[in-house]
RNA sequence: GGACCUAUGGUCUAGCCGGUCAUGACGUCGCCUUUACACGGCGAAGAUCGUGAGUUCGAAUCUCACUGGGUCCA
């Protein structure tokens, strides 16, 4: 460790920061698989590897930093692993765009290792970033899930959970781009506005409006609204479809809306989502008439091999020919297209493999589980009571864990891998066992791939070192850290995986943090021009700034604006902390006797207010009270420490007394609580100033503070001096006079003797004398303050009449009260300490100022 | 369209299991080169706590409606 000898006149952040980057171990953080102590493990969320750890990461990473960091002076055996959750579109999207190719220009594993190449090099970027930020991340247990030691947990959590009968095969409709040949999720679907044509005609007697009627051959009902009353009549009767002639029932549903097209709508398998969930809740039939390339199927008859834009034509030129086509208007629409060659997606019924979706048990395992805050548990309880059909977990991609399933070609049986085999790619291995069914011993591998939430769903199990065993010795893990954006994703697939692998919950506690927005309270997007990256930040402020804004933005929980101002502020804060650590050091340097307790009121008096902040810090830490902790420290630093105290001793601490070995206890005391406090929020700033004041220990290294005193008279004198200065400092600057500009005879009335060691005398350059008297003053009654914390409970209605009534007492009565007073004609009786008088004063024979403080402490100015 | 959250001085924010003059930061203004700090100190101005109604002696705080914003989902 370097320990500078003169200490620095300004603070500079980016220079100290890197320098304590380049001399921290990655070691110090490794989490302890042979410690006693009581382990502390985190469920990292594993990011994507885009290449930019992007400043909702940053802010998140910020909140499970201040965690770790204060958990392990707590005396935790802290494992903060990280993770990487590599398998998506994205990434084959990135990769295609580099080398101006598309998947199937190249082999499948040739793809892969393009893949796996970018996202390599992609993480090596993030976790630069993530070392800079100052996070204390185990990298001995860092995972990546495209990794085979991770993919093959992914797959034995497959065969466990398909053996368990979790997961089945079942056709079911998807988002399909039939360009590009495969399903796409919800995310992938990007919606423009195009115009169509509404085409109305003639259904079989009933006027039907449709955008799509190259769909007729798929139609397998018409809907109407209950209550429209020009359909009545038709409920529960049948109808010919035109051009094709199959029979479809007329159903009734509270989704159609009556004032658009006919009101009548016919429902096709499929046209938009709207099909499937009338397909599903009237378990209608499933018409499949535009097949995985875009073409017709034979159900669409002399349509059949037409591209549905073709078959659109031929329908409608059919339809005018034979009179039905009554009128085509046009809309404005919202079409679903695949967000890479903008092709309009269609809903196509699939064969794909799903995940069972228990709600019972997920929900009693949420419950179990603690939530910060609370109320976010409710959104989880009610994905979970609305989830209306099981998790779809297979993509037909190429970058992702694939499904380790091979079927017979002879008897089509599922053949799965031994458990010991894995991983495999059933593209590429062959089963090591004939068919046990028919004993046929050709197989075709299965082509579809694994959804990336089956990955990243079992972080939690890979961290606690799950391996198909047993239930693992460090599950469930203390806490999940996570964004709200992904309650309904990874927080409930990783409860549904966990439950299902080992029955248990998956961690005891989940805090879940807001989103970071722009500066200008919306949601960060390049379209906006809002997008602040964290490396913009580092560079002017540092990482400790950052961090501080991280913590005090907005209460825990809370979307978090991102502000300037609060960077700027946290910058400045340390400038003054780094200020009161030099004035600190300068006295402490200058050697003379150091005291190994408090004794001079001041002194007792910061001891005191030190203690309370530090049970304040504390239960603040407890509870992930971010913003609560960092402000009470701010608070008790600028105000208490510099402003109150420091100004107090100063007279002390330049001269030789006796006085300046206790300050010095004080202030050593409390300089090395406040960088431990600090140490989880700034781990660079706590770290500099620490080492400075022990002559090179590691803050990091010490345990949090615990640190008890309670002398209550001392907090009162103390507060009581303390107002004194500041009431004479107010008094001087309402004089015209510099604050140090020297005062005369200062007298303090106190109901109590107080002594302190000379230090007001010093602070307001004034001769000071306390005296435990009343002054010789005339009083008089000017006011009268009311408790409405008494009077409201006890009188309710009559409160405002009885403070009337008080008010109105002659002076001698207000000063002793009467057994009772007149309300609206009634006799009130007079409640103890529901009122106190307010005084003035007024001066008596010699010429002084009279400032008075409360009831019994008045302060006379003898200006000379 | 649904669920949940949110609205506080110019800007951001604390408080929100009801109680006396609503917290702090940044900005603004005035004074002060006080031997740690002018990236400072002292002081001031600035908010009828989104709108409307209700409960209550009393509401930023509880209830309802409305409006704007956010996130997820349909």
């Amino acid at each position: 460790m370097s320990q500078p000898k003169e200490i620095p006149k300004n603070y500079d952040p980016i220079e100290v920061e890197e320098r304590w980057m380049n001399t921290w171990k990655k070691e110090d953080y490794y989490f302890d698989r042979h410690s006693k102590k009581p382990q502390f493990v985190i469920d990292t969320p594993p990011p994507y590897p885009t290449g930019n750890f992007h400043i909702g990461n940053a802010f998140n990473w910020c909140y499970i930093d201040f965690i770790a960091r204060y958990k392990r002076m707590c005396g935790y055996n802290v494992m903060f692993p990280q993770g990487w959750d590599c398998h998506g579109l994205p990434t084959e999207v990135k990769v295609e765009e580099l080398n101006g190719i598309t998947k199937n220009d190249v082999p499948r594993e040739e793809f892969r290792k393009m893949c796996r190449e970018l996202t390599l090099s992609n993480i090596e970027k993030m976790r630069k970033t993530m070392w800079r930020c100052g996070f204390s991340n185990d990298w001995s247990n860092e995972y990546i899930t495209m990794m085979p030691e991770y993919y093959k947990k992914t797959q034995l959590s497959f065969l466990r959970m398909y053996k368990m009968g979790d997961i089945y095969q079942s056709e079911h409709p998807v988002n399909f781009c039939t360009r590009c040949g495969t399903a796409i999720a919800f995310a992938e679907v990007s919606y423009e506005d195009r115009t169509t044509k509404l085409n109305y005609f003639d259904f079989d007697g009933l006027e039907i409006a449709t955008t799509r009627p190259e769909l007729l051959a798929a139609c397998v009902a018409v809907a109407v609204h209950p209550d429209d009353e020009r359909y009545t009549s038709l409920k529960g009767k049948t109808l010919k479809v035109p051009l094709f002639g199959h029979s479809v029932k007329i159903i009734t549903d509270e989704a159609v809306d009556p004032s658009f097209g006919s009101g009548a709508v016919m429902i096709c398998t499929f046209g938009d989502k709207q099909d499937v969930h009338w397909w599903k809740q009237h378990k209608l039939d499933l018409r499949k008439a535009i097949d995985m390339t875009g073409r017709m199927t034979s159900i669409a008859g002399k349509y059949q091999g037409m591209t549905s834009t073709e078959c659109r034509e031929a329908i409608l030129a059919d339809m005018k020919s034979q009179g039905i086509l009554k009128r085509q208007v046009p809309l404005d629409q919202h079409v679903g297209t695949c967000w890479r060659c903008k092709t309009p997606i269609e809903i196509l019924s699939e064969r794909q493999w799903f995940v069972k979706v228990h709600n019972d048990e997920i929900l009693e395992k949420a419950r179990q589980i603690s939530w910060t805050p609370e109320h976010m548990r409710s959104r989880l309880e009610n994905w979970a009571q609305q989830m209306e059909w099981d998790w779809c977990i297979s993509r037909q991609r190429i970058f992702a864990t694939p499904i380790p399933v091979w079927f017979c070609k002879k008897c089509g049986e599922v053949i799965l891998p031994d458990e010991a085999d894995l991983p495999v790619d059933p593209t590429v291995d062959k089963p090591k066992h004939a068919c046990p069914k028919c004993g046929g011993n050709e197989f075709v591998g299965e082509t579809d791939v694994l959804d990336t939430w089956m990955d990243s769903s079992i972080s939690v199990l890979n961290v606690t070192g799950w391996d198909g065993s047993k239930v693992p010795d460090l599950f469930p893990a203390q806490i999940r850290p996570q964004g709200h954006d992904i309650i309904r994703t990874w927080a409930f697939y990783t409860i549904l995986r966990a439950n299902a692998l080992t029955g248990g919950k998956p961690w005891e506690q989940i805090l879940v943090n807001g989103m970071v927005l722009g500066d200008d309270g919306f949601k960060m997007s390049k379209s906006r021009g809002n997008v602040i990256v964290p490396e913009e930040v580092l560079s002017k402020h540092g990482a400790d700034a950052f961090r501080q804004w991280s913590a005090s933005g907005a209460a825990t929980g809370q979307d978090i604006v991102f502000s300037w101002n609060d960077i700027t502020a946290g910058a400045r804060f340390q400038t003054k902390m780094w200020n009161i650590c030099r004035f600190a050091m300068m006295q402490l340097e200058k050697g003379g006797p150091e005291s190994d307790k408090a004794e001079v009121l001041a002194d007792r008096w910061l001891m005191h207010r030190l203690s309370q902040v530090e049970k304040d810090v504390t239960g603040f830490m407890n509870v992930y009270n971010f913003d609560g902790a960092i402000r009470v420290i701010r608070e008790f630093a600028r105000d208490i420490f510099a402003d109150n105290y420091i100004e107090l001793v100063k007279g002390r601490l330049y001269s030789d007394g006796a006085g300046r070995a206790s300050a010095l206890y004080a202030l050593r005391t409390t300089i090395d609580a406040l960088c431990r406090m600090l140490a989880p929020f700034t781990p660079f700033f706590a770290e500099e100033c620490y080492t400075i004041l022990t002559g090179g220990k590691s803050v990091h290294k010490q345990s949090w503070v615990d640190f008890d005193y309670v002398d209550k008279l001392a907090l009162d004198e103390g507060d009581l001096v303390v107002k004194v200065v500041s009431e004479i400092r107010r008094y001087k600057h309402d004089a015209g006079m510099a604050l140090n500009a020297p005062l005369g005879h200062v007298v303090v009335y106190t109901p109590f003797e107080i002594n302190d060691g000379g230090d007001c005398a010093s602070a307001i350059n004034a001769n000071v004398e306390f005296k435990c008297e009343k002054p010789k003053l005339t009083r008089a009654v000017s006011d009268v303050k009311f408790n409405f914390g008494v009077i409201g409970p006890k009188l309710r209605k009559q409160a405002s009449g009885y403070m009337n009534a008080i008010k109105a007492l002659p002076e001698d009565q207000i000063l002793n009260p009467p057994k009772t007073v007149k309300v609206d004609g009634a006799e009130i009786e007079v409640i103890a300490d529901s009122f106190e008088p307010v005084y003035s004063f007024s001066v008596e024979g010699e010429k002084v100022e009279v400032l008075t403080l409360s009831e019994d402490v008045i302060v006379t100015v003898h200006k000379n």
